[in-house]
DNA sequence: CTTAGGG
DNA sequence: CCCTAAG
């Protein structure tokens, strides 16, 4: 109930300065705001694959789209097929009208893969699939479990490649302009992976002054470690309830934390996969029917990637492009979640990654490759994982997943990856002579999990540290509500701004809102052209300037009443 | 916990 | 966004 704190409206120069304004508490030096900030901390998609192949082509994302539009059923052969025939409903009912911080899902929908994971431990792996099993792109019959090791790999061939990536992009979120608040629509997302964990679970929440049965302050406490547990515990050991469900706000989840050794390819996916593809084209040379470049590269195809279950809700008046960045939002957020590439050739697990794909038996004229095959396993051991190749040697190559920006390179670079991949180039090859162009690669199985062993708690701790939010741009009425709010409250009470204006979003927090405040002055300083993101009105980047200005003059002011003094008598003495 | 700034 | 020093 912040909304009286804001009644009253703000002139558009004229700013109020609140009784109890206050200058800093320190004075410290505000410099190099004007340092640029990194706008896009982009990371790429599911570039995983892609780079332990060393080349990887993707083609039209048609997939998502389809995923969505259709939501297509296919039903997978599976060698736990009671679990599969068993009819999911599409949401926990348990969901709705309990409290969203303590909500608990039924396990009803799920436990038929739950249980098939704990019943056939051996197998290391249990099937998400069933009739509401999302999947992306088709599989073709030769379905064909194998199991080795802790990971079993369906070789599946389907016909669509898709691209996955993951959107920070949110809806606009429940902006009160201060004196009013709207009714939320918020959205919660949900990860569940086979163990006990749902993944990409989208939540209508609608909340107006509800009261909270969650003190704010715990929160993000509370949060947080909700989402270790998620991410970083229960997705990775067993835990002693197999039955918890876990509820994650949409706001949390937390990608891998993203490690220097890998931004140099966050930048921009759609540019990697296009350089990627053009450079196939151009080294490429008829070494007969060869379907390997002339330096002998080999080329691996993706065909199909599987999403295991994805639970989504969301409001019929929601729109097609968040409904579809919720579900990208929370197939990156399975990719993210701690998975490492397997490699088996000829269903054996290739352990060592300092082996060529030459000593593999992945060459240009080796007949394997049909039976190549990816997996994404759990991988328990993630942390020494992405820290213990700094500088990107080999087994550095098996990047874990990284993120995209938005959604909007992600489908922008599916939208070029298919332009530059035309159908025919593809579909035709397993025909004609030249047929092996592209090595279908086998699907990949994301539900896979190997006999879960509890992790030490500093284990624990060491991933909990690996935590990060994702990046959620402002959407331009956020910036809106924000530059109100400071017009109004000034550049030093963030706490205050929060409250008035950011109440009910809870992902965004105070510090989240001075950072964006800090962004958005530089935005508003440098030339247009050298913006990016979402494009802000100049005129909201006006009022930035000019509040941003007189807050700053007004700090200034209370900062040193007594240095003007001081001065004025010193000229005075003079 | 809040602020302010650097990373 | 994250991390931290400081208050």
């Amino acid at each position: 109930m912040v909304s009286h704190k804001c009644v009253e409206e703000v002139g558009y120069k004229s700013y109020l300065l609140p009784a109890n304004a206050r200058a800093p508490r320190s004075a410290r030096k505000r410099r190099s705001i004007e340092k640029t900030i990194s706008e896009d901390d982009n990371m790429c998609a599911i570039d995983l694959l892609a780079t332990v192949a060393g080349h990887l082509s993707f083609e039209s994302g048609s997939s998502i789209d389809k995923l969505i539009e259709d939501h297509r059923v296919v039903t997978q052969k599976s060698v736990k097929e009671e679990f599969l025939e068993e009819e999911k409903p599409l949401m926990p009912e348990a969901l709705s009208g309990e409290n969203p911080y303590q909500g608990s899902l039924s396990t009803s929908g799920f436990s038929s893969v739950i249980n098939g994971k704990v019943e056939n431990e051996a197998d290391g792996f249990s099937y998400s699939g069933g009739s509401d099993a999302c999947q992306v792109g088709s599989f073709s019959e030769d379905i064909k479990p194998d199991i080795d090791g802790d990971a079993l790999v369906l070789d599946a061939r389907a016909n669509v490649v898709v691209s996955l990536g993951s959107s920070s992009r949110t809806e606009v979120p429940s902006i009160g302009n201060c004196d009013s608040h709207g009714v939320r629509d918020d959205v919660n997302l949900f990860s569940r992976d086979d163990d006990e964990n749902f993944s990409g679970y989208i939540h209508p929440r609608v909340r107006k002054n509800s009261p909270r049965t969650v003190p704010r302050i715990g929160d993000r406490r509370i949060r947080k470690i909700l989402a270790s547990r998620h991410w970083k515990g229960g997705s990775r050991h067993a835990d002693t309830k197999p039955w918890r469900n876990y509820y994650l706000h949409h706001q949390r989840s937390y990608p891998i934390k993203k490690r220097k050794n890998f931004d140099h390819i966050s930048d921009s996916i759609t540019d990697d996969y296009r350089l990627r593809t053009k450079m196939h084209r151009g080294s490429r040379k008829g070494q007969g029917a060869s379907f390997v470049a002339s330096n002998s590269h080999v080329k691996l195809r993706i065909k199909s990637f599987r999403v295991p279950e994805l639970f989504i809700e969301i409001p019929e008046t929601a729109t097609v492009g968040s409904l579809k960045r919720m579900v990208m939002e929370a197939v990156s957020t399975l990719l993210s979640d701690g998975h490492r590439v397997g490699l088996m050739v000829h269903g054996k697990k290739v352990r060592d990654d300092n082996k060529t794909l030459h000593q593999t038996g992945i060459s240009q004229d080796n007949t394997h490759l049909d039976s190549l095959d990816f997996s994404l396993e759990p991988s328990s051991d993630m942390p020494q994982l992405l820290t213990s190749h700094p500088s990107g040697h080999a087994s550095g190559e098996l990047l874990p997943v990284c993120q995209a920006a938005n959604m909007d390179n992600v489908l922008e670079s599916v939208h070029h990856d298919s332009a530059l991949f035309p159908s025919d180039s593809l579909g035709k090859n397993n025909v004609t002579g030249d047929s092996k162009a592209m090595i279908p690669v086998a699907l990949t199985e994301l539900a896979s999990r190997p006999p879960c062993r509890k992790l030490k708690r500093s284990e624990q701790q060491q991933q909990q540290a690996a935590q990060r939010r994702i990046r959620r741009p402002f959407s331009v009425a956020e910036v809106e509500a924000l530059v109100q709010a400071v017009e109004k409250l000034g550049t030093g009470r963030w706490r205050d701004v929060k409250l008035c204006a950011f109440e009910d979003a809870d992902h965004r927090t105070y510090v989240d809102l001075k950072d964006k405040w800090k962004t958005l002055v530089h935005t508003a300083k440098i030339s247009p052209q050298q913006r990016r993101g979402e494009p802000v009105p100049q005129e909201l980047l006006n009022r930035v300037l000019n509040a941003h200005g007189y807050w700053t003059q007004q700090q200034m002011q209370l900062q040193q009443p007594e240095t003007q003094a001081q001065t004025t008598e010193a000229l005075l003495l003079l």
